[in-house]
DNA sequence: TTGTATGCGTTATCAC
DNA sequence: GTGATAACGCATACAA
């Protein structure tokens, strides 16, 4: 591997001038060509560890979810890193699967230079160990009033979701989530379901197991195959995720129910698993690219000491499918 | 960001001892809690960027696929990266949407010691453009002698897939594929199939065009509806992916033929949109996990300098889904 | 066992 | 406009 020394030695001037090429700066047109003639003839490319060195920017931020083994983060993580490739950043990826070790395994990296920043999508309680020298957004996450997040206006999306099963004639709705602690998002989209539903005075049940996740889908049958299939007593249910909705109507269909004549399903996030796939059912779409978006705006923004808000709420709409009736 | 050296101070030693402890050379007990208190108090965290410019070592690999966004790619990146972390490898993923620019710049900076392997799955001529210094491993595709690769027995699975449709009784089979140049893995696939119909003296034929998504859809769908809606020439058609079988089922389904009574069909890479999702589909299955860890081991051992075979083939297996009669 | 000194490849600050 | 040189933070060979 050739070295900027080297460079300068065959090119007959010095390391000085070659940085200054190498770094677009000003030279006489002469020395320049002859610069880039001696880079070329040795193939010579810069060490980025030397630069790093100098600089302390390696132009890497950490992308930090679950899993990117599912359609949403999937689909996140697809263009979280085509934006950050668009602004010359790459980004190295984290699988945390939830443990909390292996996030704060990536807060250190950060703290040794290793990359400039973090994006983060995170149920853990991470939030002491962020020293507040990190550049950090968190998407779908309110930490504390100091670090930004963006996520999707997860309440209105909720009143939207009651507000359609409402729209399409259902009597007595009913929401299904996974009653997380630390998940905000979902608890929103909870809340504005509540909302509507109050303010309406529709009828209305809540299903909100704890438990993992075969105990959740076991509880999840018992109270489908009681309220639905036997008491008939719900006509329309918000899943708080799309994965929910799925289990809810191959379930009911499984149970001899029909959707959406019998039971209409809405549900929340708007997955597909491709970008040529479509998506299956009546749900709350996500603005997964804008959220993308704004996430990789929002760390180079904080890498480079500019102001972002500390709070972007982007907006949802509903993408009617065939759980509902249209 | 406290340094070395400011350890040092701090512990009344010196840089060289302060070292020794971080990289767990043996030193006096007593010299060595004396430094790690001081690592301690003055929150250290070494400079991973100091350290590369000495060891040229990053514990990074890129991995370089078309799209994260997909099953089978987010499953597979999913457990590249797991098994990378476990080796304390970091990964950087590049989703190069087929776009072979974006690829060679992943190339690029393997030679600017930013990574220290590459594990790539594409289907450009970036051959002659990866330099024999460069650890890399080649998924499912063939490059040249010198470039190790691992993949799944492809052939063995086509000719699997066309037992099985012997098997369930079919008398007209057919492989629908998309006639890619660069793909073996496909072409091996269609290879198997073929092998075994010959040898087999099976009735069969061959879709395999090659137009862009739109055009392949289009031309999918007219030679289906003649061949199996009109004249009801097949009764078995092999999709030389899951994607592609998912689009024949919708398609004939749509059009009034029912699955597998009519038709029995069956697809390729068995794959599930998240860890809890299910095939659901009769499938030829592959190893995806057992590629994320031969093809981690590989670049590892190419790194460390040790041998790797040439070629590493994956057996696969069959899915009973409910697209053929079990 | 520990300390000292050198160099890794760059960038940036000076003189010239 | 260009060249020399001092850092950047660490690992390591060698000296003590």
């Amino acid at each position: 591997m050739a070295t900027i020394k080297e460079v300068a030695k065959r090119a007959g001037v010095s390391v000085g001038t070659v940085s200054k090429v190498i770094n677009h700066i000003e030279v006489k047109p002469k020395t320049k060509q002859a610069v880039e003639l001696a880079i070329k003839e040795l193939k010579y490319e810069p060490n980025i560890y030397a630069r790093g060195l100098k600089v302390s920017r390696t132009h890497t931020i950490a992308l930090i979810l679950p899993t990117v083994w599912h359609p949403f983060y999937g689909e996140l993580a697809y263009h979280i890193e085509r934006y950050l490739r668009q602004n010359q950043y790459k980004m190295i990826l984290c699988n945390s699967e939830g443990d909390y070790l292996t996030e704060l395994a990536y807060l250190t990296m950060a703290k040794q230079n290793q990359v400039d920043g973090i994006i983060t999508i995170t149920y853990s309680d991470i939030e002491s160990y962020i020293p507040p020298t990190i550049p950090l957004i968190s998407i779908d996450r309110f930490f504390n009033e100091e670090i930004p997040y963006v996520s999707s206006d997860n309440f209105s999306g909720g009143a939207l979701a009651a507000k359609h099963l409402d729209d399409v004639g259902c009597q007595s709705v009913c929401f299904v989530g996974h009653g997380s602690k630390k998940d905000n998002a979902t608890r929103n989209r909870r809340k504005g379901f509540v909302d509507y539903c109050e303010k309406h005075q529709k009828c209305y049940q809540i299903f909100d197991d704890q438990g993992n996740h075969e105990a959740f889908q076991r509880n999840l049958e018992l109270f489908l195959k009681n309220e639905v299939i036997e008491k008939s007593a719900i006509d329309g249910i918000f899943a708080v995720t799309d994965d929910y909705a799925f289990q809810v109507v191959d379930y009911l269909i499984q149970q001899g129910k029909r959707v959406p004549e019998d039971v209409q399903i809405i549900g929340f996030d708007g997955i597909k698993s491709s970008v040529t796939d479509e998506i299956k059912i009546t749900t709350i779409c996500q603005p997964i690219e804008e959220i993308a978006k704004r996430s990789v705006g929002g760390v180079i923004a904080l890498i480079n000491k500019q102001e972002v808000s500390h709070e972007v709420l982007l907006p949802v709409h509903l993408f009617q499918g065939k759980t509902t009736k249209g």
